[in-house]
Parts: structure tokens; sequence; C-alpha cells
DNA sequence: TTTGAGAATTAGGCTAGCCTAATTGCCTGT
DNA sequence: ACAGGCAATTAGGCTAGCCTAATTCTCAAA
């Protein structure tokens, strides 16, 4: 149905869906950021991108995605989070480093064989860094999280989802028993952006930085629903 | 140590190698009949590569691969032939589909996906339809095979390879039974390039036109040597 | 209400790769 | 020896995506 969209289209859409998760609309200057190219690069593309139906561009205030270009990022998302989870669990590779190799990945691989590693995989619904994936159809479950920084000492909470970037952060994460699914008793924050400090089930206390705080997603009750 | 390569760059460098096999030049005309573009995109793209090192070009002649160029071409046609291994055997591609998906891969997998693929696999040494793959060092096995259009009515051969392009060519003659590894006794070839008559082992005989029969390249020698 | 900082856009330019049309070179058949 | 045919190259032009510099818009603070 759809024309087949170039490398940069897929990832200002990607970019775009992102930085819409929230509400509201993308900024120029946030896609630029994201995608590391000049604001006016950004400009030409979402011109473009608008005469093409994919987003609608209210021009100094920003963009945001149609139902046409929601969907394309949304493929290109569950292209890069199954990729992810196909590399970790078949072909071991370590968490930290499947951001890079699914990038480049997401736009060679077909549907076709994004449906047949989902398959292999038993349909996973969650990436490696517990972003949830969306469904072939396009629905993406949506969990309203909180960052370990905005949590208020002295609650519970289960850690359900990590930043992927960042390699090396990732690595020392996993190191500490930070990954998705824990369950976190913060005890104590320094002021002035200072570490916060939590408790894990097992008793043993992990201080984190507010740098690695704002990567840990959190459920902010201590039941593990599902 | 050599600047990443784009897309068509990895390309031009494929058709090269395949075009110079056989010994002597790549003409522009075959690299633009094999990549689909127009001759003068062909001249164009020779100049650059051979100001980059990567051809010899002799105007007016055609160009060679120089060893660093060689290696290029290599490294991408072992992703290529890995990858079609991979999706054949872990992922259940049918063998004449892997040549395009691997077509689109081969650009975008890194070396170290490559690498534990092939491991994944036990260091396969040919693809799905018989082509040797070149090792991570960027050796190749050189093997003297003939069309079985060229082989002489009453000798017998081994099927070793088969051209891997054209999906419904291939599943046809897996349907005949003729894949690598088959051994055929040539019966009878009707004149004016005619269909070619040959016996397998099991007694029962197939009728192979001109067309296919160009795209089965055989040892001329019935003993299984290695 | 005005103004100025910062964000966004327009203007203009670059490269990679492709194209068609025009030209040049090679080589073979007479 | 040379004419013609065909292969190759050059000339000139296009689009996608990127850039920097210049301009325009928005909005909040004085």
């Amino acid at each position: 149905m759809s024309e087949q969209l170039t490398r940069s289209v897929e990832d200002y859409l990607k970019s775009v869906f992102h930085l819409t998760n929230q509400g509201g609309f993308a900024t120029t200057s946030g896609i630029a950021g994201m995608l590391e190219v000049a604001p006016p690069s950004v400009s030409g593309m979402m011109k473009r991108l608008s005469e093409t139906g994919l987003i609608e561009h209210v021009p100094y205030r920003g963009v945001q995605l149609t139902p046409q270009g929601r969907r394309a990022a949304l493929q290109m998302i569950r292209r890069h989070r199954i990729l992810e989870v196909y590399l970790t669990s078949k072909l071991g590779y370590d968490w930290g480093d499947v951001h890079v190799e699914a990038e480049r990945l997401e736009h060679a691989v077909s549907d076709k064989l994004i449906e047949r590693m989902a398959d292999a995989l038993g349909e996973p619904r969650y990436d490696p860094h517990g972003a949830p994936i969306p469904t072939a159809a396009g629905e993406i479950e949506e969990a309203e999280l909180v960052t370990l920084a905005d949590v208020p000492v002295g609650s519970t909470v289960v850690l359900r989802q990590v930043g992927d970037e960042h390699p090396d952060r990732l690595r020392y994460l996993a190191e500490q028993g930070l990954t998705p699914g824990a369950r976190l008793a913060v005890i104590e924050r320094q002021p002035f952006n200072g570490p916060t400090v939590v408790r894990l089930p097992d008793g043993s206390t992990r201080v984190v930085g507010q740098e690695l705080a704002l990567l840990l997603f959190c459920r902010p009750d201590g039941s593990d629903g599902e």
C-alpha cells in the first residue's frame, strides 16, 4: 500500500513517535538533537513528510504523526525490538550491544523475516530493556512509568524498563542487578539532584546517581500486576 | 582501516568480482546490465572507485579489482552466503527466497553478527545453492565447473552449484530433485540449444531446457572428490 | 506594548547516484 | 586503409539529504 520509505524517513518517523509519545508536538530542535542533524535539515524533511501525508506540520509549532505515519513508526519500532530480542536470545548478544546492531538492521529486514523471528521467539511482548513490542497490527502497550529519580523516598516500585542506548551504562546496570523486573525500595535521596539509594529484595542496597536514575523507568506500585 | 563503503559501492564491487571471476576485465556494459543501471552511471562510479583504490580502470577496456577491492567484495559475498545459510537453516526460508533477503541484509549486518551466525551454523563452507563461502580471512574455494548445457552426452557429472537468483526456477529445480550433490548421467541432448536429458541415480529421468541447464554448474567427473 | 532571545524557516550550496543526449574511441569487415 | 557500428565516455541535469548563513517568527519579560 505505502511506497517504500528511505532509511532517513524511517528514522525521522521514529523520532517523531518517541518525542510525541507523551502527547503534544515534536519540535524541530528535538528531532534535530535526536537524529544529530542540523535544524534546517529537519525543516526540509518535515516539509516533504507532510506533503506525503506522514506527518501534520504546524509551522513554528511542531509536528505530529498522521495515522499513516504512526503505523510506519510502530512498524519500525516492532522491527527494532524484535531484532533486539532475537540477537540477545538466539545469538548471544549482550543487552548493551543490541541497540546499535538493531538500529541498522531495522531498515533492511523484511516483514516476513521479522515475523519469522517473532515466531521463533514465541511472540515476545518486551524487548531486552523492558520496552513493549508493538504487535504486527500496530498496537502498543502504554504504561505509565516514572523514572527512579521521581519516585518518592519510602515507596516501593518495580523496575519495568531501561533506556536502551549507552552500552556501557547498560552493562553496569546489569552488574548491579538493576534489570527489568527488579523490585526496588527507595530508602533515601540526596538533595540537589543527588543519588537515590534503593534496597533490593535480597537486602542489599544500591546508590544510583541522577543520570542513571533517569534511565530507570518504574511502575510506582509494589504489586506485580500484568 | 577502510572507510565505510556505501551500499552502491558494495554492489559495484560484487559485480566486478563476479564478472572477473573467470579472469579478464569487467566491462562497463556488463556491470550496467548486472546492476540494472545505465552505462554512464557505471563510468562515473568506476572513476570514483579507481580514485579510492578499489579498482584498476583501463579506459575503454574495463576494470579489475585491486587487492583491497577484492577483499571488500569477498567480505560482501561471505556476508551474503552466510546469511543465506542462516535464513534457510534457522528461520525456515525456502532456498528460492533467501537471495533477495540476503541482498538487502548484507549491507546492514556487522562482521560481528556474521561471525556469530557462522558460529551458530558450524562454519558452513557452502551456501544453500552450493556456492562456496569465503572465509573471514578472505579466501574462497575456486572450483572448475561447467554448466549442464556444456556437459557432453554420455558423461556423468555431479551437480555442485545452482544460480541463486530466480526463486521460481529454484523451487522448480528442488521439486525435480536437481539440488547440489545430485549425480547426473547425461543421456541425450536435442540440437539447436535444445533440452538436455539426464538420469538420476534412482533411474528416473529429467528433461532440462537450455535456460535451466545454464544455471546448473557441474563437476565433470563422476567421483565425489572434495 | 515593546523588545530581544531563541526557535524555526528560507536561501543557497554540496555530494552521491542516478538519468538522457552527445561525443569519442575501438575494431572489424570490406 | 578506412567506414561504420557499437561500446565507452563526457556533458549536463535531476533528487535526496545534508550543511551554513541569513531571515523570520514567537513569546515572555520588562
